[in-house]
DNA sequence: CCCGGCCGTGCAGCGCATGAATGATTCGGC
DNA sequence: GCCGAATCATTCATGCGCTGCACGGCCGGG
């Protein structure tokens, strides 16, 4: 299996199950994260965009809205220009959690980077940015 | 977030599902291809052995193998040393299918190139392997 | 020979995610 | 200005992958 594809998912979905694991104390999942991800650098305007970025089916987007919603990290407007859409907003508290996740992602670098030469490591990290850059739903 | 952990976790779960869509025409999934690669290149001694290196339980390798076995890409043979266990064995059928799985996954590679520099290509490739040569359940 | 432990297997349950149905809201045609 | 079609958020029922547990067959030491 000589094949880039097949083995960056073997990983990848190794690598999620193992971050969801440590994330469990936040009681958080990688996709909420990702969902804050978003938000900070792009305050979302609809849950449906949000949908297509993420690559997941609009009512899941409620679901994770719904428990950061719970939790402060976010708060739901309804959009005043159409009131059938809710803007989701990060508060400070939503910014300070997901440092928090942030940090523990952090934490698994460093365990990555102990089985990779620096170079490497530098080299995986643009690699990834420029297929995250080309993907579908980028972020 | 510029973590190298989450961000291979994103594409990684990315990058199955979209396997997993194109492998649908075989009839197979992601985890019946890691299995045959495992089978391809060290003959397994038992299906716990395989669970472990696959990293799921062993209830899951049952139903895998059964899977794969209706296929006729493997064998079950009754280790002779200890009847407990089954050796699993890759047929000339399970190496063809083996080899399909892989085109799919080769035709995945040229749309993933096809957002990344060759230099990158093949940074990311010997990442890739260093990282997964480190993994807890190597392969 | 028997008993503790391991292997494979069947089964029930859990969690994540989807798709269809509902209700509220907006927009376009006339 | 009104009415039907389209859109957004939400809920619910469903499917599916995976796990944990219990059972039966099989091994090795006492």
């Amino acid at each position: 299996m000589g094949t880039v594809s097949f083995r960056l998912g073997l990983l990848g979905v190794a690598q999620d199950a193992l971050y969801a694991s440590r994330l469990a104390s936040l009681e958080l999942k990688p996709k909420h994260v990702a969902l804050l991800c978003i938000l900070r650098l792009r305050a979302a305007g609809s849950q449906m965009e949000l949908a297509g970025l993420l690559g997941v089916a609009p009512s899941l987007v409620v679901l994770l809205a719904d428990h950061l919603e719970e939790r402060g990290a976010i708060q739901r407007v309804r959009d005043p220009a159409d009131r059938r859409r809710q803007s989701l907003r990060l508060t400070e508290k939503g910014l300070r959690l997901l440092a928090s996740a942030t940090e523990v992602a952090a934490e698994l670098d460093e365990e990555l980077a102990a089985a990779l030469p620096a170079a490497d490591r530098a080299a995986l990290s643009t690699a990834l940015d420029r297929l995250l850059a080309a993907s579908p739903h980028r972020s």
